[in-house]
DNA sequence: TATGAATGAGATTTCATTCAT
DNA sequence: TATGAATGAAATCTCATTCAT
C-alpha cells in the first residue's frame, strides 16, 4: 500500500505536470489551435506521455475543467450562512471575478469548446455553474423564508445574477471598445449588487 | 442596370446558398469540426465553389456574424421610443430570445470562436452587443432624466441585463440538467422584467 | 477568301494578345506559378478565351518560343556571307545578346522548363539552338575551307561557342556576386572573340 | 557519445533516404511535377515523414543542391597545382562531365528551378558554379603570370570555358539530334581543350 | 465566339495518435 | 514507464479546364 501510494503519488505528479503545460497552451491559444507536441514542450514532457496518463486530446480539456472546479464558491457558503444579503452577494461577485482572473484565458479556452461540445457543457454546468448558483438558490430561498426578499424563482434569478456578472466581467476582460472609460471593478461590484437587490424603480 | 442587377442576384444566390450550407453544418458540428467538404455538399455547390466567394473557411465565419447582425432590435428603438419600461424590456428580451432562438446552434458556433478569434469577437460585440445595449443605454439615460428609474451605470446595467437575458437562454437552450422541470418562456421573461425593474429587496 | 483572310486575321489579333499577356506573366512569374487567371487578365480576355486559341496551358510555351524563335540569326547570313572571322563573331554575339536582353525573363521562364520537358527541349534545341549554330557550323566548314581556320568538328565548337556566350550572359543578366565588378557586355564580347580566334596559348 | 553518434546516425538514415526517394522523382519528373507522395513511396516512409526532416517541399531541392555540392573540383586543385595547362583542362571537363553524368536528370531539374528561384540561383551560383571557375580563375591568374598563356579576364574566360563545357555536355546528355552521328566524350573533350588553348586561327 | 463562374481532382501540409525502444 | 519519431488520415485551398449563356 505504501508502494501504491507511492507509485500513484509519482504518477500523479506526472499527471500534473501535463495538466499545467495544457493549461498554459490552451490558455494562450485555444483549445483547437494547440498541438500535443506544444503541450509537451510546455510540460517538460515526451509528447508520448501524454497518451499514458490521458485518453486523448480533449481528456486534457475534460481534466483541466475538474481541475479548476474543485473548490470554488463552497467557502462563503460554509463560513458565511447568515451573512447581510449586500455583503453575500457581494463575495459571490468577488468570487467569480477572482475566478474569472485567475483562470483567465484558460476559462476562455474551456468556455469555447462548452458552447460545441455538448460532454463539456454538462461538465462545466454541473461542476461550475450549479453549484455556483445552488448555494445562490439556496441563499434565496433562505432569504425569502425570511421575508428578507420577495419571493422568486430562484433559478431563472440565479442564472441571471450569474449572467450578469460573467458578461461584465468576461468581456471587460477581453476588452473592447477602448474608448470608452474603463470603469473599475470596485464601480461594476458595487452596481451590481444595488441594482440586484433595489431594481431600477424609483420608490 | 437591369443586368447589373440580375447579375448581381445570381451571384448572391450562390452566396446565400453557401453561406445557408455553412450555417447549417456550423451548427451541426461546430466551427472547427466543420469540413469544407461537408459545407459545399450541404450547399450543393463544388468545394472549389466556396472559394470563389469567400477567401477561406473562416469568411464564412464572419459572413454569417455579418448575416445574422443585420436586422436586429433597431425596430424597436424607433417603433417604440416612449413605450412603457417594463413594456420595453419585454421587447428587448423577446427580441433577443428570439434571436437566440432562430439561430440556435449557430449562434453558439459563432460564440465559441469569440473566444479564441479576437477580430471575430471585435464584431461580435460591434455588430450584435453594442447595438444591443447601446439602445438600452439610451433607453436607460432617457428614463433616468424622466425621473423614471433613479440613476446607474448604463453600461454596467446594460451588460448585466444581456448578460442575464443570454444566460438564462442560451443554456436553457442547450438544455441540461433534464431532472429540471422546464420552465415557460414566458415565465423567464415576467421574472427577470420584474427583477430589473423592483430588485429583491422588500421595501 | 476575303472573309476568311479577315476572320483568319482578327482570330490572330486575339492569338498575339493572350501570347502578349502569358509572355507577361511568364516572365515575371515563371510558367509554373503563373496562373491561367493571370494570363487572361494580363492580356485582357476572359480565361475561356484562352482554351478557345490554345489546347491547355502549355501550349502557350511552346507558342512563345515558336514566336521568339522565328527569326534570329539568319539576316546575319543572309546579309554577311563572307565577313571577317572576327566580325562575323561579334555579329552572332551581339545578336544573341540581344536576344536574351530582349526576351529576358521570358527566355528564362522557357529555358527553365526545358530542362525538365522533352519535347517543349526538342523545340528549343530545333528552333533556336540549332539554326543558331548551324550557321556558326556553316561559317566554320567554310573558313576551313578557306584556310582561314584550322579544321575542327563544328558541332562541338559550335555548341561551345554558343555555352561560353549564353552562361557569360544569362547568368549575367541574373546578376549575382554584387561585390564584383560589373564587366561591360563590350569587354565580354571582345574577350570572347579573341579568346575563340587565337586561343590562349602564347605562340 | 557514441549513443549521440548512433542517433545521429539514424536520424541521418532517414534523411538520406527520403532526399535519395526525392532525387529519384525529381530527377524523373521534375520538381513541380513530383508529389510529396510519391516522393514518400519512393523513399519508402510516410508521407509526414518528409516533414520531420524538412520544412517544405522546396528544401528538399535545396537540401539536395547542398548534397550534390558537397565535394566537387577541389581535389583536382589540391592534388595538382602545377599541372600542365592541358591536363588541367582536362581534369576540369572531366569533373564536370562526370558530375553531370552521375546526378544527370536530378541536376537538370535543379537548374530549371534555378532560373525561378532567386535563393536556389543564388545557392547554385555560389556553391558549384563559383568554386568550379574559381578554381579555374586562380588557375588561369597563375599561368598568366608564368607567362604561359596571355592575359585575359579569368572571369569571362572561366564563365566561357565552364559554359562550352556544361551544353556540350548537358544538352548531350539530353541527347537530341538522333539522326546526328554520336560523338564521344573524349573527342569532345579533345577538341574544347584544344580550341581553348590555341583557338581556332592558324598560325 | 467570348466569357467567367463552377468544378473537383489533386497538392501540400498538419497533427493526434501509435509503438518500438 | 517515458520517449519521440513515424505515420497517414484528413483538411484546406489552388487552379487548369469545362461549359452554359
Amino acid at each position: 500500500m505504501a508502494i501504491a501510494k507511492f507509485k500513484s503519488t509519482v504518477s500523479d505528479m506526472w499527471r500534473e505536470r501535463i495538466l499545467t503545460g495544457a493549461a498554459q497552451v490552451f490558455a494562450e491559444k485555444g483549445f483547437n489551435k494547440s498541438t500535443t507536441k506544444q503541450i509537451a514542450a510546455a510540460a517538460g514532457v515526451g509528447e508520448g506521455t501524454i497518451y499514458n496518463y490521458f485518453k486523448n486530446k480533449r481528456e486534457l480539456l475534460y481534466a483541466l475543467l475538474e481541475e479548476i472546479s474543485s473548490e470554488p464558491i463552497k467557502n462563503i457558503h460554509v463560513n458565511n450562512p447568515q451573512t447581510e444579503p449586500a455583503e453575500f452577494l457581494k463575495l459571490i461577485i468577488e468570487d467569480r471575478v477572482q475566478f474569472i482572473q485567475s483562470y483567465g484565458n484558460l476559462f476562455s479556452s474551456i468556455i469555447a469548446e462548452v458552447f460545441v461540445d455538448p460532454e463539456l457543457r454538462e461538465e462545466l454546468y454541473t461542476k461550475i455553474f450549479k453549484p455556483s448558483y445552488t448555494l445562490l438558490e439556496k441563499y434565496l430561498e433562505n432569504q425569502i423564508k425570511l421575508g428578507t426578499i420577495r419571493s422568486v424563482n430562484p433559478m431563472i434569478i440565479g442564472n441571471g445574477f450569474i449572467g450578469a456578472v460573467l458578461l461584465n466581467n468576461l468581456f471587460m476582460h477581453l476588452e473592447q471598445d477602448q474608448n470608452t472609460e474603463k470603469i473599475s471593478q470596485d464601480e461594476i461590484t458595487e452596481e451590481l449588487i444595488t441594482w440586484f437587490m433595489s431594481g431600477l424603480k424609483i420608490k
